[in-house]
DNA sequence: GTAAGTAGTTACCCACAAGTAAGTACAAAC
DNA sequence: GTTTGTACTTACTTGTGGGTAACTACTTAC
């Protein structure tokens, strides 16, 4: 079976469209802080570590076109801004847990089957 | 929930971990070619739509480090080498179909309902 | 009036991922 | 003896991901 073969072609696009979503050093860590409910800037800036406000108001954007994340302003006197998970980032749960699952797996064969992350 | 606890840290790292093993323009191109079976270095070059002989090499190396390919050598006269996926290798099927699930539901939702790569 | 808290932006820099082009080394075929 | 095919390597360059530091703008509290 060759790479060039259209269908293939297809499926590689669309796995690597899913990998493009989650992969550089922020995407992943923004998405799992907002599993667990709407963020603000300054409380993302403070769970995640070492982030910059640049980087992080840069990843907030692109998550937001991609519409994995949207942003809500509150006309309150403090503005307030809040990012949240829409359907699609939530529906991210379960490829996100596969990756898990696997990078499991992956550390034993790699690290020679030291245990990590067992619990949830 | 906070990122800075550390079950969530080292859930996030080895998530991490599984995103770089595909991460990059040419390491998912190579597995999928090699979920057909394994192959040597100039069918690779040739299934593989305009990857260099540089970056194959180097790519081949980083797969081979991780446990994910091996690399095996033939005596032949013209000398011959083979590539293909190890059982860690394999494992990564179920990861790339949720991949793959996923990537098809985001195309869904960001091109506006137009359906792709529908057929194995 | 100055500090602190809200949510960012802007300018500059560097390291690394990836591309380009050419070269290496060996043998077989013609 | 030159071309073809095997499997790469090396040197140089470019583009981009990410880091640092400082700055903006607006309000409340002291």
């Amino acid at each position: 079976m060759n790479q060039k073969d259209s269908v293939c072609q297809q499926k590689l696009m669309v796995t690597r469209d899913a990998v493009e979503v989650i992969q550089g050093k922020w995407r992943l860590p923004i998405v799992l802080a907002l599993t667990f409910g709407s963020k603000r800037f300054g409380e993302l800036q403070r769970d995640i570590a070492d982030i910059s406000p640049k980087m992080l108001s840069q990843e907030l954007k692109a998550l937001e076109e991609n519409k994995i994340i949207t942003r809500t302003m509150y006309d309150s006197m403090p503005v307030i801004v809040e990012y949240s998970l829409t359907p699609l980032g939530k529906s991210m749960n379960k490829m996100l847990e596969e990756l898990l699952k696997w990078g499991v797996h992956f550390r034993e064969e790699i690290l020679g089957k030291q245990a990590v992350a067992k619990r949830s």
